[in-house]
DNA sequence: TGCACGCATGTTGACGTTAACACGCAGGAG
DNA sequence: CTCCTGCGTGTTAACGTCAACATGCGTGCA
């Protein structure tokens, strides 16, 4: 049970909900309201004893200080916003908790905000809605169909985005899509296998056009066919339904599959389809999601470190909110690891 | 490229990065200030020649509210806080998702904290962090190890609660947690089951000890043994250790899991060790999450819709905001229907 | 013809905070 | 003894917006 306090708060034009102000805080400290503003951001030419008095005010009042008018003379919010497309899904939700840890670490509260659809308009009528002073920075995770130059950005406010395609553009980290996507082509390969499918993700995200590519590109250097890729949406339905098709080919003895997601799907139907895995297909997966490995088989996968992309993400940012200036050539490249398990063996 | 714009701004004390403010606009149309407010308010008392030439100005000056000088004269941030505790988990990603979605339709945006440990403490601090003016109203998803009575909550500041304990409390919003662990336990025993094991969820949970108390209750109501609970903590990786040891004891036919993560992980555990499901052992999991139908053999579990929870939250939570009350008896909860999949069947 | 009323628009001031500057006093150098 | 410097603290004004009140003009009714 706290005390009453009554917070006799005088409402002359616009009463609302008010708690204690900086002035009451100094009236009852017998300070000015300056000495306060003094205390409560750690100014060091405080004496001592003026400090603790406020201190007790503060701490009598409940005292808390005023984000929107703070905000309004500093012109800082203290927060970053964070655009987001399919928050549920694993790379998302992952991405994103690291970035609201790394915020809250360095004292920025985090705005979050999800498009409808990735597509330029919407994500730029959701940068519209972040804009001017709410917040101090934007995060774009995932811009899937827009490119650098459809996207409209708010002027002078700092961007970071998690797609390598804007490289060049905004400041940009992201996963070794290309790297990862070959060491799991290769890896198949050497297993022994003539060549691979692939199961892709949707043609218009930017992650989905690199795996595809490096997939093909592996193929290519290595002289083997390059069979028509599968289409999926990155849902394991989706790679359900293409590994039915998958599933009735005995040709078909290695898949990669764009996500791991997509990949569980294929498990399925081939589990249905009664071809065994790895023993008559190979499958590769894409993210290290944190089934993976308890899928049955256990899955081979390419890791995506999705925390350690938030906190990359959150540090580039803040470092141009600092120096008030706008990177353009800043990348950082996070490694992605091929894990293998046990759902890849040389064909039989 | 866009056009120069130079953006004449005099910054004669606080020089910060400011766009165009709404005296600005007023000039440019020739109009007070005022007239710009009430056009961007859409209030109704405007000429429509006038309401055209303020319209005309803030497009040519690029002209967006300040939503700190907005909220510090309102008193209101159009915002509400979340407090989550591992994003990166199903359920929550699924109904922050639901929330941010839902905020946006009603004009809102979301603060997103996420909390360290889920301990009252902990709690209590991320509270203080969005106290005071910088949310209109705060959703707690998943309180944990706090309780009513441990949370100190920022006073007059709205709350809703993704936990039914807090009924009587907050608001409260969640889904038949009970009906829906009966549900599967009394599906297993009308299988023929003798009894049903449970992989309990983490003890200081919540939704885990509705569970585990429905589980019981269940068992005891149709005269069966209760056996001693397997503890997990929710991942895959607690559900495959706890399954190793289930997977040996040959009276185990039937596996209650506290939620679909750890499921898998028994999956795991009961395939290796060559038990089959569901001739050997039925399992029936709860969440119903988006890769469950996929699992193999596809999993039996309890659905909770976590979109629903989400919108029902947010719906709670700006009843008490529009109404400037604080409502305590409110309470939805939403159903949690068993899906019958393929991972459970009669003992053999 | 007079007066009240409605309506579009303008003027004033305050929300809580902090940057910039002013002030007064003590101590040290010339 | 004077002047300068440094330090703790106070005063002033401004950030951008909107609520409340003021103004001025045209219309309709008695």
């Amino acid at each position: 049970m706290a005390s009453p306090a009554p917070t006799a708060t005088n409402s002359p034009t616009g009463g609302r909900r008010t708690g204690a102000s900086i002035g009451d805080v100094a009236r009852l400290a017998g300070v000015s309201s300056q000495t306060v503003s003094r205390v409560s951001n750690g100014a060091t030419n405080v004496l001592p004893e003026t400090r603790r008095r406020v201190l007790d005010a503060m701490e009598r009042l409940g005292y808390a200080p005023n984000h929107a008018a703070r905000a309004l003379r500093t012109g800082s919010f203290a927060a970053i916003g964070v655009v987001v497309h399919r928050l549920a899904r694993t790379g998302e939700s992952s991405t994103v908790d690291a970035i609201v840890d790394a915020a809250r670490r360095e004292g920025y509260t985090v705005n979050l905000v999800d498009v409808a659809s990735p597509s330029p308009d919407d994500v730029t009528a959701a940068l519209q809605r972040l804009s001017n002073q709410s917040v101090d920075g934007l995060i774009i995770v995932r811009a899937e169909t827009a490119t650098p130059t459809s996207l409209s950005l708010p002027a002078r406010t700092p961007v970071v985005v998690a797609d390598s395609r804007f490289v060049g553009h905004h400041p940009a980290v992201g996963a070794d899509q290309v790297a990862g996507a070959a060491a799991a082509v290769q890896h198949l390969l050497d297993l022994g296998h003539r060549t691979v499918h692939l199961l892709a993700g949707p043609p218009e995200s930017g992650p989905a056009q690199l795996r595809a590519q490096a997939w093909r590109t592996t193929l290519a250097q290595a002289g083997r066919v390059v069979p028509e890729p599968v289409q999926g949406d990155w849902s394991a339905e989706s790679g359900y339904a293409a590994g039915r098709a998958l599933a009735a080919d005995d040709d078909v003895t290695a898949v990669f599959s764009a996500n791991d997601e997509m990949a569980t799907g294929l498990l399925h139907a081939l589990h249905e389809a009664g071809r065994r895995v790895p023993q008559d297909v190979s499958v590769v997966g894409f993210d290290d999601i944190p089934l993976a490995s308890h899928l049955w088989p256990p899955l081979t996968t390419v890791r995506q470190d999705f925390t350690r992309v938030g906190e990359e993400l959150v540090r580039l940012l803040l470092e141009q909110i600092r120096s008030r200036a706008t990177f353009v050539d800043r990348t950082v490249v996070v490694p992605a690891p091929l894990i293998v398990r046990a759902s890849t063996a040389p064909p039989t």
